[in-house]
DNA sequence: TGTCAGGTCCTCA
DNA sequence: TGAGGACCTGAC
């Protein structure tokens, strides 16, 4: 099989990158070691020391997609640096989750994934995914006996009714994904939504218009498929860390976010992986102790 | 077996 | 303008 060895210089933890709740289409195959699909490819990832192995690709596809798609050529010490600076709870996340980076992954496949995601739990919202794409997506390929397929596109999904959508249980979501597809098709195609939106100062207000899409879905969307990293998903666990971090009460998300932006700036989406990777982590491994 | 999940929508003051 | 209930489904 081809594959194409790149040295990252330090030793890569593929946990910290896909099991941080940016991505759903990742699945855990060994010890640092992960297959998944992205941007229309199949590959597998491992670490060996301080290479990155990546399979099923060659150099030229390395440099075009997957050294982008896994944002290496970001300065992540930099903001390790910034965000360290007189927050010693900080400086214990990113010492913890110290692989973490932003995926730049595909915009409209992050509105469909985080419309899935709210009010659901991780396992659900990769189940939900992988059925909606083999129900109507278009197939990629096959890898290692499994097949994997794109994600519809909007004109696809605008077609579809709730009956059409049954098998994939997205519960009340269905008719979300409908209407946002048809939303979307109505702004001119994802390209067009996509270039308005990378251009607006603050595109989670713009995107909080859409059907299924609130604050923190929003949010989400800026973030992974905008890749706008000022951009800081407040969720239930965040709720949760900003307390025993910062001593906020759970309920005030705008104390939150004025934090964020006063203290992580231009880095509050990182901060925020940092933090979330952190507390997610560290509350699973004490439920997994206490059972 | 019941709770709750990386929220949003809708209704009603 | 915002508080509060309803909402699918299935991990745990």
């Amino acid at each position: 099989m081809k594959s194409y060895i790149y040295n990252s210089k330090e030793k890569i933890e593929l946990d910290h990158i896909f099991d941080c709740g940016q991505c759903f289409r990742w699945d855990k195959k060994g010890e640092n070691e992960y297959v998944g699909t992205a941007l229309g490819k199949i590959v597998r990832l491992k670490v060996e020391d301080e290479n990155l192995i990546i399979e099923n690709t060659d150099e030229k596809e390395f440099k075009d997609i997957w050294f982008n798609y896994l944002d290496l050529g970001f300065d992540y010490e930099k903001v390790k640096a910034v965000l360290s600076n007189n927050d010693e709870k900080m400086k214990e996340a990113i010492k913890f989750g110290h692989s973490i980076k932003i995926l730049n992954q595909d915009f409209w496949e992050m509105m469909i994934s985080f419309v899935i995601s709210q009010n659901n739990n991780i396992p659900r919202i990769k189940g939900s995914i992988r059925r909606l794409t083999e129900a109507l997506g278009e197939p990629i390929g096959e890898f290692e006996g499994e097949k994997y397929y794109s994600m519809p596109t909007p004109e696809r999904l605008s077609k579809a009714t709730v009956e059409d959508l049954a098998p994939v249980r997205l519960g009340y979501r269905d008719k979300y994904l409908i209407r946002l597809a048809n939303e979307v098709i109505n702004e001119g195609g994802v390209d067009a939504l996509k270039d308005r939106l990378a251009k607006a100062k603050n595109p989670a207000k713009e995107l909080v218009k859409f059907t299924g899409i609130g604050p923190k879905v929003a949010n989400c969307i800026t973030l992974f498929g905008l890749h706008r990293l000022e951009s800081f998903p407040i969720d239930v666990w965040m709720r949760r860390a900003m307390n025993t971090f910062y001593g906020f009460n759970e309920d005030d998300l705008k104390g939150m976010q004025d934090y964020a932006k006063e203290h992580f700036g231009e880095f509050g989406g990182i901060a925020q992986q940092y933090i979330f990777y952190y507390t997610l982590r560290n509350g699973k491994d004490q439920n997994e102790d206490q059972k």
